[in-house]
DNA sequence: TGCATTTGCTAAATGGTTTTAGCAGGGGTT
DNA sequence: AACCCCTGCTAAAACCATTTAGCAAATGCA
């Protein structure tokens, strides 16, 4: 009962054809020279048969294969990472490629494995994710296909999309400025080293950079700046619970929103409610960010929207390195004007 | 510059002996009778070279492209798909396959494009994952590699991968039970459709025909059971909220963890605390549980177990479905006894 | 010694497509 | 009439590995 694959012989044979003139009728060649009839016998003898070209065999013969290979640090464990992949997943798509993902969990053994394993099978570009914005490693094998680094940085390939972090820096504060609060904000999740660029990545300077700017272009100063090394819940509850007990801010300026998750609980803890006693913003609009009561107002990571855009210039002809804006997301933690 | 790639008739020529020969040594065939000097001049050939087989060539020929391909409606949307996809990842490497991610958000139209792309690029086996278990429905096509179903089921391929959510719903019970609670517990999240059936997903069902059964079996019974249509933070919330209007419960069993985490904000607004004045108990494993404070203990999901189970069950030759145990992931949101 | 078997290896076919080179015949120019 | 060009099409090579069929030499056995 095993039906074998029909092949472009056996439509070039119905349509009384040559394979030749098949083929180059089925890929749509714009120079041919055949007859209009051709053309309907072709398509004609295709359809009926039901015919779908053997993809190995062209990439074997084009040393074009339609697919892409995305080789991420973590895809999914952390949620933002997954909007990398779904953005750019929906953008193969569209382009007609396919995505092989690959999974290294930063272990150069298995990066260079990943890369083989791509370029064994003809990938038409790469694309290094990192789940973090950061310096990304690429393993020193000649690479001779197209590449981007998505959410990462690489001195080899220098086509990168990065969100753009300076910017939605200073989008945080205009939202605080046009929310009438200019003072009494207190910065969690400050960090020495993180402005210096040694700390995770050079993504978060420049976040840094976008806030400091627009303060002092606003002329305004936060009351306090609280620093921790994590930016977990747990460091936001600690940070806000002592910071509490001694004074009342107007404002929390929060460096991603698990942090302001953790400021939530210590705020509830003690009786303050959001926005009317403090406000809060914050970066990232992770998941989470929506299930707080009231919604957390939050500077987006447009991970959706850079996958995208890597598929985009990975097919593209123009290598230019992309800065995707990051969004606004309006919920319910800063007050109306 | 283009260095053309190393083909095996080049190491062949290297090792001055015949394509044949370098074929059977690469890929180590077991009843050859090849020297082992001919097995030692081949492998330095290739070594020196840097040889790598052309997988399209490799797949053409023999009809097995070693890939895998992964169809979900949604990988990315929920943080629980991507588990799946991540435990699939990693079993496939292993096994040295590798896997084309493919997302239709449920689309029948995308759904065939997404088959038959897999089915044109000759993959060795077919994932069909869904993001919430449930019947899912497969394009009607020749499909001829195996099949398996992930997190969902079809009447066409038996072989499917789903938690075993009857007795994850007796471990809730038990976990309750375990902490010396028996009686005050309010079951959060009940609808009458779930457990028909009719609504979501038969696992779920599962889960709830376990609750129940356990129940019985230690002779307990729910002092109320609030039901709502959605699982979201805010129905948890606002039922948790009326529910503390007029009773004082003393312990909380909530069909998942979305709807345990609008409850600790119910909770934490009347000045309760966990797990002294109200215990919790869940399902799911979500992100979230280990955000709250307490911890919020949950009879987890395995998603990721699951999707390796998937990639093993397509890969091995015992085609049955399979019923992956729900862990226990103890925090603090239950009594120590 | 004569015959069968084993050993160690290779030529050639195969898989399905794309692409190069070119053929046959009709029409137009000069 | 001789030449060239154009039209409409095809034969065959190429892509790179695997696999079948089989060959020549060496060995085993009687």
């Amino acid at each position: 009962m095993e039906k074998k694959r029909v092949t472009l012989a056996d439509v070039a044979r119905l349509a009384g054809m040559s394979t030749t003139a098949a083929s180059m009728i089925l890929t749509g060649r714009p120079d041919t020279r055949l007859s209009a009839e051709a053309h309907a016998k072709v398509h004609a003898a295709a359809a009926s048969l039901g015919y779908r070209p053997n993809v190995a065999a062209r990439a074997l013969r084009t040393d074009k294969s339609h697919s892409i290979a995305f080789i991420s640090d973590y895809v999914a464990t952390t949620r933002f990472a997954s909007g990398l992949i779904r953005g750019a997943l929906a953008a193969a798509e569209e382009a007609k490629h396919v995505m092989l993902v690959l999974e290294t969990g930063g272990e150069p053994a298995r990066e260079i494995q990943a890369v083989e394993t791509a370029l064994d099978r003809q990938v038409d570009g790469l694309i290094f994710a990192a789940m973090r914005a950061r310096e990304v490693f690429v393993p020193d094998l000649t690479i001779n296909v197209p590449t981007v680094m998505l959410n990462g940085t690489s001195a080899r390939f220098p086509t990168s999309v990065l969100p753009d972090e300076y910017r939605g820096g200073q989008t945080a504060v205009r939202l605080l400025r046009e929310a009438g609060i200019t003072d009494g904000i207190v910065l969690l999740g400050h960090n020495a080293e993180v402005e210096t660029g040694l700390f995770r990545s050079e993504t978060i300077a420049r976040r840094f950079a976008g806030i400091r700017e627009a303060m002092r272009d606003a002329g305004m100063a936060f009351s306090s700046e609280l620093s921790c090394w994590n930016w977990e819940p747990g460091n936001g509850y600690e940070l806000t619970r002592k910071l509490l007990k001694t004074k009342k801010p107007r404002a929390l300026l929060c460096l991603n929103d698990r942090l302001a998750f953790g400021a939530y609980q210590a705020m509830a803890e003690a009786g303050l409610r959001v926005p009317e006693d403090i406000a809060v913003v914050s970066f990232d609009n992770d998941e989470l960010a929506s299930y707080l009561r009231p919604g957390l107002t939050t500077v987006g990571l447009p991970h959706e929207e850079m996958g995208r855009v890597a598929i985009q210039l990975l097919l593209g002809d123009k290598p230019e390195p992309a800065l995707v804006p990051m969004p606004v997301i309006e919920r319910g933690s800063l007050p109306r004007p």
